[in-house]
Formats: C-alpha cells, structure tokens, sequence
DNA sequence: AGTCAAACCTGGGCGC
DNA sequence: TGCGCCCAGGTTTGAC
C-alpha cells in the first residue's frame, strides 16, 4: 500500500490525535511484528512515555517519545495504523494495539504481516539499514534538479528501478513511479543515464508535482490503504496509468498498456512516452 | 557490480 | 463449489 503519500498522511492524520497522548500499554499479537527490542520486553519499554511528534523519512512512520526513544513503523504492503476507540470491534490481522491515557487506542494491523516495527534510542536508529541508507527525500526543498541530473548520470539501469531504489530517492513506490513517468513521458526502460537534460528536467517536476498531488489527494486506495483515522484516499480516482490497464491513455486516447520492468507490473503509454 | 528470482504472508480474482 | 494459478502498495537475501 503505502508510499511516501500514503505514509505522509497516515502521519498528518495521527498528528492530530496522538500527540500529547501518554501510552498507558501495549499488547503484542504477533510478536514477529516487534524487531527491536525483543516482542516481550517492547511493551514495558514504550508504556509510560508520552507521544511528542511524528515525522516521515521516506516510507518511514516516526514516532517520537519522551526520553529520547522513537518507534519506527514501516507499513509494507498491507499495515495499517489507526486511532481508534477501544468499543470498536477488533479487526483481522490486528497485530499490536497501543492504549493511550485518552482511552484510545492505536491499532497496528497488517493482512500480509510485513510490516515492522521498532523501538529504540533515537540516537540507535542508524542500526536500521533501510533507514540508514534512505536517499534524498523528493520534496525537500533542497533537493533540486540538477541534483537529480547528478545522480542519474552513470546509472545504467531502467529509470523506473531507479526511481523504485530507496537508497536513489526516498519514498517512490510502483504507484507513483508509474504516474511519474507518464508525466514526464519517459519510457520506464529507458536506462537513467541515457535522459536528456530537458527529460530529467520533466522527470524532476513530475517527481514533485506527482508526490504532493497525492498528498493533497490524501493517498492513494487501491486495496488495503487507510489513513490514521481509517479513511480511504482519493488518488486511485486521478491515476493517469496505473492499473489502467486497456483503458484510454488520458492524453491521447490509445489504451494503456502493461509490461514488466525490474519484476514489478509497469503501465505506460507507448504513444506518449519515450 | 548487475540482474534475477525467491522469500516473507494472506487473500482476491480468474479459468476450468 | 473447489482447485490451481497469478496477482498485489515493499524490501531483503542469495544465487548466478
């Protein structure tokens, strides 16, 4: 489900619920879910710290405590993170359950049980590679064009698994790195160090633009995606190509096609793309 | 180094 | 109704 826009709003939504909020407990499932510190002892290290913000690294949830410690979630394919009241009733998959001092509760579910929590020092998270290795994020103000043009230049591989790499670019997924390059009109099999100066141009205002579209759009829903109050997102109704399959490219009318780049299912525009 | 497939899981959809 | 297959927003690992 959830890339860098999906993530962002999941944050934006809990932001305003749990913040200030004290953990009062936690109750552990599924402990596979728990990578640090170990599943037993991860209730009795977050209970009693208060909730003081919440941030983003690319698909990274960070949820930041008192006395320094934060808890990384990343949702994978199918997590879920939800503020929700104890009477409702417990969905499928529901894996960990937080209770908060306002008689809350913060759901973590997860249908394909990918997802993974941590706990730990903010200042041990380098000891996440994932995190650790993340790329520049897109919409930072600081990440510019010709930056992207410097780190496309020598990179022989298809610009589509480029942009999918989270050690390149922090937060793209299949979703976006499809709509991306509709956008820009560049062919996801055009190797990224083959781009005109004009095309990484486009390939960087698509980046941004796309992103923060989504975001506005408060994500994308195609299957299992809900923000941190359990809405949908409203992004699947503006993809351009994804999952479109054999319907009319929104430009120019030919039907939308799918093939397979870097083992991920790939839609495009031959007609539109290049 | 680069590329590919498999692995981690559950479940939906399709053809037969 | 059921079986078998393919598919799915992600990332890591291990084999060539």
């Amino acid at each position: 489900m959830p890339e860098l826009p999906e993530v962002e709003t999941v944050k934006r939504t809990l932001q305003e619920k749990i913040v200030g909020k004290v953990v009062k407990g936690a109750r552990v499932f599924l402990p596979k879910m728990i990578k640090h510190p170990p599943a037993e002892e991860f209730p009795g290290a977050i209970t009693g710290r208060e909730i003081l913000g919440l941030d983003r690294r690319g698909k990274y949830l960070l949820v930041r405590l008192t006395g320094q410690f934060v808890m990384v979630v990343h949702l994978r394919m199918t997590g879920r993170l939800t503020y929700t009241a104890p009477d409702v009733p417990l969905a499928k998959h529901t894996h960990v359950i937080f209770e908060l001092d306002d008689g809350h509760e913060l759901r973590f579910q997860d249908q394909r049980q990918f997802g993974t929590i941590y706990l730990m020092p903010e200042k041990e998270l380098n000891r996440i590679s994932g995190l650790r290795q993340l790329g520049p994020e897109p919409l930072a103000a600081e990440f510019t064009a010709g930056q992207l043009g410097d780190m496309l230049a020598g990179r022989k591989r298809k610009v589509k698994e480029v942009l999918l790499d989270q050690t390149f670019l922090a937060g793209i997924g299949n979703i976006y790195a499809d709509e991306i390059l509709f956008v820009a009109g560049i062919l996801p099999e055009r190797p990224a160090d083959r781009l005109s100066e004009q095309e990484v141009q486009r390939l960087y205002e698509a980046i941004r633009s796309v992103l923060q579209e989504g975001i506005n759009h408060r994500g994308t829903t195609v299957r299992d995606y809900v923000d941190g109050s359990g809405q949908q997102g409203d992004y699947q109704h503006r993809l351009r190509v994804y999952s479109r399959e054999g319907e009319p490219c929104p430009c120019c009318g030919q039907p939308v096609i799918r093939i397979k780049v870097g083992g991920r299912s790939s839609y495009l525009c031959r007609c539109c793309q290049d």
